[in-house]
DNA sequence: CTGAAAGCGCTTACAG
DNA sequence: CTGAAAGCGCTTACAG
């Protein structure tokens, strides 16, 4: 049970000797063979982590460094992931960096493990792994710091472990200019569509809001709150929800795009006609807000950047490289389009003055 | 120069042999070294090519099969992209496969050439390349062919030489479709605002919009057909000239979506209703279409369905399976949504009739 | 189930 | 610039 430390890296024989049993029987461990001991196996096996030992493939994989970044979403069937997968992707691309793409949330995927997964990573020598809003759980992301895979966060919906490097956006502060532009235009009935109530994002969204609105005087009404999936069908059923009301709000902060472009349907169902008879803000800035009739106004974040800065994160944690923060929040900005004005005229206002 | 036929696969030893030199020196053109006569080197790779030589990593790599297809864009920046990646990641998933993306078309893309592209994907151990319109000149198609990389193009712009596989839709079919819809609403005077001339799937789009005019015995007017990039601001340019004509359409076949959209959007600042005014019609069913105030009708393509139908050749040739067919074309359809209706009543219609 | 011995495929160090 | 010889790291075949 020598400790062994050889000039080098660890050979085959060295965790022969760590182990203390003969090459022969570390080779058949390694390579998966039956006819080994149990007891044995579990000796090489320790030796083997202990001496960090790589087989020469690994090793010439290590070198090589073949460069590849894994990313991992939920789906591509947001234009939300999309924006982020193009910022990831024009990084790489100026760096000679390439990227595999995953998708975990397809119905047909062959879940992976995160250690099967953590494993593959490392037997394929992937430089690194960035993660986009949700996918792993703070355990599994554990997981993977334990083995030294550089990992990176984009807008978690948990908080992740603290050691894990993350990147998401001003949520609070975007969540608040989006109220302000509405109380600034007037409206003073203002209902907020927002993502799962668990989503750290949209919670800083929501808490964005509220500041705006006790800011302004406003009282918060809890049936204007309306919180479930970032989805276009979340906007519609929270819409309907809401005209229903005696007192229906007259402008809708939507926590997505998404779910702004399904309140923007629904209202058009019910004549309303936007901004005149509704105002509606987005968040995300995507390019489907930019195209939709009326043009929806939104908070923009900088989905590309968020990318491009993941990319850099992960490739200096490769490299050991020190990172200024363990957190990065990029600004978003508010961008006022056609779907908001002021409220009706004869809007019947239980006003409360400002104070 | 003795043809040495080993029993298994070709060792360096074996490759010595077959140049007359010794393995040492067959070791250091193998390893890049700089001290071999250039006749030497040249006789050397020669007889490596000659015998198919793989390095143990290679092997190792192939053995393994790690399992990653390359896809190469021009870029994600249109829904059309996004929808075939999302088709060949679902069957990925389905399969563990690994997909790895590459987009050619960034500015700041670091441009590899195709040969040393093909090299990469060679030493890699890649399972094999997907195309997805463009990228790839004819010339750098054959070179991966040379080299045996199974290559599947989606929808090609141009001709692929014919020993390359391809997967397209009925673009002829689904153009005629579109302008049967058209005519059979009332519509004769209908103009195309399609793709590069140059482009395959265009051509065919044209020709089936000016075989169902005929068909319908209406003539062909040059000034109705306006060809240039898949962009929404062909749509709006092309639009703005053609109500301009003295006599302007009441309807538009946009030979993909996006140029619909924009089609839709410069209708919209014209003061042009739609579809009271104006019927448009898109092409290749992206979400946008789907979303889009008013819904735009259009020529649905399977796009999903090409990216995974492309996915399954390519492991087909991967696996040395006999393809059914070097070309696989799927099925186009009409959806008749909002943007389409029969032309206002009062329109004067220097009509011919149908014979 | 284990390991001494032989062997394989490649690389290194160096004499010419 | 080349190759005989030694060596390295791993695997295989087989006796116990």
């Amino acid at each position: 049970m020598s400790i062994v430390q050889g000039s080098g890296r660890p050979t085959l024989a060295a965790v022969a000797r760590e182990a203390g049993v003969s090459s022969p029987t570390v080779s058949k461990v390694i390579n998966g063979r039956e006819d080994v001991a149990e007891s044995t196996r579990t000796k090489v096996l320790a030796a083997l982590e202990q001496l960090g030992y790589q087989s020469t493939h690994q090793r010439k994989h290590a070198e090589g460094r073949t460069g590849i970044v894994e990313v991992v979403f939920d789906s591509l069937y947001s234009a939300y992931s999309v924006e982020v997968l193009n910022g990831v992707l024009e990084q790489a691309a100026s760096i000679d960096v390439q990227v595999l793409v995953d998708v975990t949330g397809h119905p047909a995927a062959m879940t992976l493990s995160p250690e099967r997964r953590a494993q593959r990573i490392l037997d394929e020598g992937r430089l690194g792994l960035i993660v986009v809003t949700s996918g792993f759980s703070t355990a599994q992301l554990s997981a993977f710091r334990r083995r030294h895979i550089p990992v990176v966060v984009i807008d978690p919906l948990n908080p992740p472990p603290s050691e894990v490097v993350s990147v998401g956006a001003t949520n609070w502060a975007g969540g608040k200019e989006a109220t302000e532009h509405l109380l600034g235009l007037g409206h003073r009935r203002i209902a907020y569509i927002g993502g799962p109530e668990s989503a750290e994002c949209n919670q800083a969204r929501l808490h964005g809001y509220m500041a705006a609105l006790m800011a302004g005087g406003v009282q918060i009404r809890p049936d204007y709150v309306m919180l479930d999936k970032f989805r276009p069908e979340h906007g519609i059923r929270s819409l309907k929800a809401l005209m229903a009301l005696p007192e229906p709000p007259t402008a809708i902060f939507a926590g997505s795009d998404s779910i702004g472009l399904g309140v923007l349907a629904e209202a058009r169902r019910h004549g309303l006609r936007i901004p005149e008879d509704l105002s509606v803000v987005g968040f995300d800035g995507t390019y489907q807000a930019e195209q939709s009739i009326p043009a929806l106004t939104t908070v923009t974040q900088p989905l590309q950047e968020m990318g491009r800065a993941a990319l850099r994160a992960v490739l200096r944690l490769a490299n050991n490289e020190e990172l200024d923060s363990r957190r990065v929040e990029l600004a978003t900005h508010l961008v006022v389009r056609e779907s908001t004005a002021a409220p009706a005229a004869g809007d019947p206002e239980p006003e409360i003055p400002r104070h």
